[in-house]
DNA sequence: GTCTATAATTCGATAGAC
DNA sequence: GTCTATCGAATTATAGAC
């Protein structure tokens, strides 16, 4: 059944985000997916069969969105710095901040696929390569005049900032006692001026 | 003996850099410290004490450094921001770049303690949180008139910069192909700027 | 497609000799 | 302090009934 597919990819997803691909255990997922062991290899084969089933899943809806938001701006003659920053960090805070558990759970698993040194995420980069090229090819255009490292810089520099914030939201929160929900537009802005600035 | 014990830190600190505290295993420990399983109870006790004595040592170092950096640009009467960012940023990355392999698994290890949601990883803010707050003041008197969410966030960003970069050399080194060694004092040097900024 | 049962490893921890 | 041997538990993966 199709139903059980996806709620495994949920569910391992979950696992995967929250203890990593060697603390995720093939057991603890099919127990909270109400299944059994070979579910999973019928439908997915391996552990790690399953994880880049996940990877796969994950990666495709943000990139395109950034992607989407990206080819709208360009449209326009006058190009803003700003807006570049804005279609590349709206899509995925937004996804992290309206889908409240799940939002918590792909945040947690886009900061290991970025963070973790671990064979099983080599994949990752080929998933993000295209939007990276994209998003500094578009600085450029914004910002003329600069040499190639220093793109490459400033999009790292860009992307550190939501990577950490996404993954240590929990820390973070628990450490300054704020309230648990946080505003998506003031998290946006204050990264898209701190950055604005460093460009 | 003294040596069995450090052996088995540096190898510990290793694995769980690399593999993460679930992905490590005692017995690849032991395997490439030459010794035995007994040996790790003995001197530690469970998997997870070992951790702990990892976590000890690892922390202080180059949070002493950090602040009697810190310490003495506090002196001057003149507190300049960019002198701060220095010292929060020189100590860290002069060490990840000095020590060579060694430098490069502090790095993985200082990533991890920082973004891994594990609950072992749990007892790593209280190592820093003093760091913390330090810099925060630093802040305060060297860019006064902002608010207490506004020190924070660029704290938050500031150390975002640091941690990604750490965390992710590999990725970004095998992706743009430069050379594998890298300048500390760039490197740096384009995070200060990026982040005064930014403030 | 779903599930039970189980094979084959591997892991953390400990007992006990030296 | 060091090491071997081993226990009990947990893991991935598979075989085979329904």
């Amino acid at each position: 059944m199709k139903k059980t597919r996806d709620q495994l990819l949920d569910i391992a997803e979950r696992h995967f985000a929250i203890y990593g691909f060697a603390g995720a255990t093939l057991r603890g997922i099919i127990k909270d997916a109400g299944t059994n062991v070979a579910s999973i290899a019928y439908h997915f084969g391996t552990k790690e069969d399953l994880f880049q089933a996940v990877l796969e899943r994950f990666a495709k809806p943000v990139v395109s969105q950034q992607l989407s938001k990206l080819e709208t701006e360009l449209q326009s003659k006058n190009l803003k710095l700003r807006n570049v920053l804005l279609a590349f960090y709206e899509p995925p805070m937004k996804m992290a901040h309206s889908l409240g558990k799940k939002g918590e759970i792909l945040s947690l698993f886009l900061g290991r696929s970025q963070t973790e040194p671990e064979p099983v995420f080599n994949e990752v980069d080929k998933h993000y390569a295209d939007c990276r090229d994209q998003f500094i090819k578009a600085f450029e255009r914004a910002l003329p005049g600069l040499t190639k490292e220093d793109y490459h810089w400033r999009f790292e520099f860009m992307l550190s900032l939501i990577v950490c914030f996404l993954t240590r939201q929990k820390q973070i929160r628990g450490r300054y006692e704020t309230r648990t929900d946080w505003n998506p537009d003031e998290a946006i802005n204050r990264m898209i001026s701190f950055c604005e600035s460093g460009f």
